[in-house]
RNA sequence: GUGGGCGUAGCUCAGGGGUAGAGCACUGGAUUGUGGCUCCAGCGGUCGUGGGUUCAAAUCCCAUCGUCCACCCCA
């Protein structure tokens, strides 16, 4: 019979692994916390035409990567391939946005059929947060320093740098992509093929380009910088202006454009070098017009994501431990009662110290071997003698120390120092 | 969606037409109440899957699936 294998790019999250992931979430969690955001929990699967009104016809994400497929009804349904379009379904429906400052943040799977590489999968995670109803440019700060404080929190701030840049509103952007199209048009036949596709599609991308002829042509192009208008220039400037106040260091990256059809104004990147090709870690912008997009009242809005298995890498590289070993092992060579018995009487003696039980039996040896491999410190020995006595061996595993016999009392007093 | 590398034991890999291998891990023993070091023995694979060529295929050919890396795109 030939085993069911997993789908391509979703994988399992073994057990060696879990103790990081969970110590990342944690801390991320905790953060998110200490700046009073709440969290949000929505569904994995919504109606196909909200991911389309929010991240746009044209992008690829939509255009070829969402799972899609008709409900028994009939409907068209979508696996989430990102959290910020379920979030403002959900604020809207629930009426969330009538107190403007909602701050909220979410976690979970998100889906996209790409074709899997180091950094991505089908089935990925992401962390997100979205803050509704505030215009003012100190809200794109704090999102930033909250960024700031969770890769130092992890412990990977050295590796990891902001770009941060400003695509306008969205009529100053309509206006900079045809003065873009138009000066690219005059050069069209030197472009890439790559590049010339874009033009069609998302011709900010084309600032992406790797192929160097096509990057001569967009060192001249016009930037998207200059054509701001007065409002969107003034909060830019702020933007900065706070960035410098608190000391937070970023590059401006004209080139830096969100690939989904609903930012503008600031935009960011966390980026680092340590991944490979999928080098961003963490993205994000305002999103002013999507509440309207899709069908509530006109509400500022801006949040980013990140994604979680580029953070468990990043955190990987460095020398951080998520400890997965039992403190205590319970070596028991009569009736597994007995051995059953003392692990529960040790852990109501001694709350939140993990405690492992012997449960294949064995010699003596063979549950020693096991004792040691588990990777505990200290084992507990139950034998005839002792049970006779009621009496338990506590014997270090690590260290030099004797082993000792003591009374229940005793043993549960040694292990809970 | 495109291109390239790789699929052999639980893991890391060798073997490239002629009986399926090593190290690590696992089980047991040397040591009938004590792990780690050592030694001995054992368990474990229709060589990713399907087809083809051949007297004979893990090995050559085709297809397919998976995985890794890059492009594209994105967190």
């Amino acid at each position: 019979m030939k085993s069911v294998q997993s789908v391509r790019g979703m994988h399992d999250l073994l057990p060696d692994q879990s103790m990081l992931w969970r110590g990342i979430e944690h801390t991320v969690r905790e953060v998110l916390d200490c700046y009073g955001y709440r969290e949000i929990r929505i569904p994995v699967l919504e109606k196909t035409d909200l991911f389309v009104r929010a991240i746009g016809n044209a992008t690829d994400v939509v255009e070829k990567e969402m799972y899609t497929f008709e409900d028994r009804n009939g409907d068209s349904l979508s696996l989430r391939p990102e959290g910020t379009a379920g979030v403002v379904r959900a604020a809207i429906e629930h009426g969330l946005l009538h107190v403007p400052g909602l701050k909220v943040w979410y976690h979970g799977p998100m889906f996209r059929h790409e074709r899997p590489q180091k950094g991505r999968l089908r089935q990925f995670h992401q962390f997100g947060v979205e803050v509704f109803g505030i215009e003012a440019p100190a809200v794109d700060v704090e999102l930033i320093a909250l960024g700031e404080r969770l890769w130092k929190a992890l412990g990977i701030g050295g590796r990891i740098r902001l770009e941060i840049n400003s695509l306008g509103s969205p009529e100053s952007r309509r206006t900079y992509r045809e003065k873009l199209v138009e000066y690219l048009a005059g050069h069209e036949d030197q472009l890439d093929d790559d590049s010339r596709r874009r033009l069609k599609s998302n011709p900010l991308r084309i600032f992406d380009s790797k192929v160097s002829r096509t990057r001569q042509i967009m060192a001249d192009a016009p930037r998207l910088t200059d054509s701001l208008d007065e409002d969107s220039a003034r909060r830019f400037d702020e933007v900065r202006r706070l960035l410098d106040a608190l000391g937070i260091a970023y590059r401006i990256n004209p080139g830096l454009v969100r690939g989904l059809d609903y930012y503008c104004e600031t935009v960011f990147e966390w980026i680092t070098d340590d991944l490979g090709a999928q080098g961003t870690v963490c993205a994000g912008g305002r999103y002013d017009g999507l509440v309207e997009i899709q069908g509530g009242r006109a509400t500022p809005g801006i949040g980013f994501a990140m994604g979680v298995e580029r953070l468990v890498e990043l955190v990987s590289l460095e020398d951080a431990q998520f400890p997965t070993r039992p403190a205590v092992y319970i070596v028991c060579a009569v009736d597994p009662e007995h051995g059953l018995a003392l692990a529960e009487e040790i852990r109501n003696r001694c709350p939140g110290l993990e405690v492992a039980c012997d449960l294949s039996g064995g010699s003596f040896k063979s549950q020693f071997k096991r004792a040691d491999r588990s990777g505990a410190g200290k084992a507990l020995v139950l034998g005839e003698d002792e049970l006779a006595d009621n009496m338990v061996v506590i014997k270090d595993l690590r260290g030099e120390t004797a082993q000792q016999r003591l009374s229940l009392d005793e043993a549960a007093g040694v292990l809970a120092r």
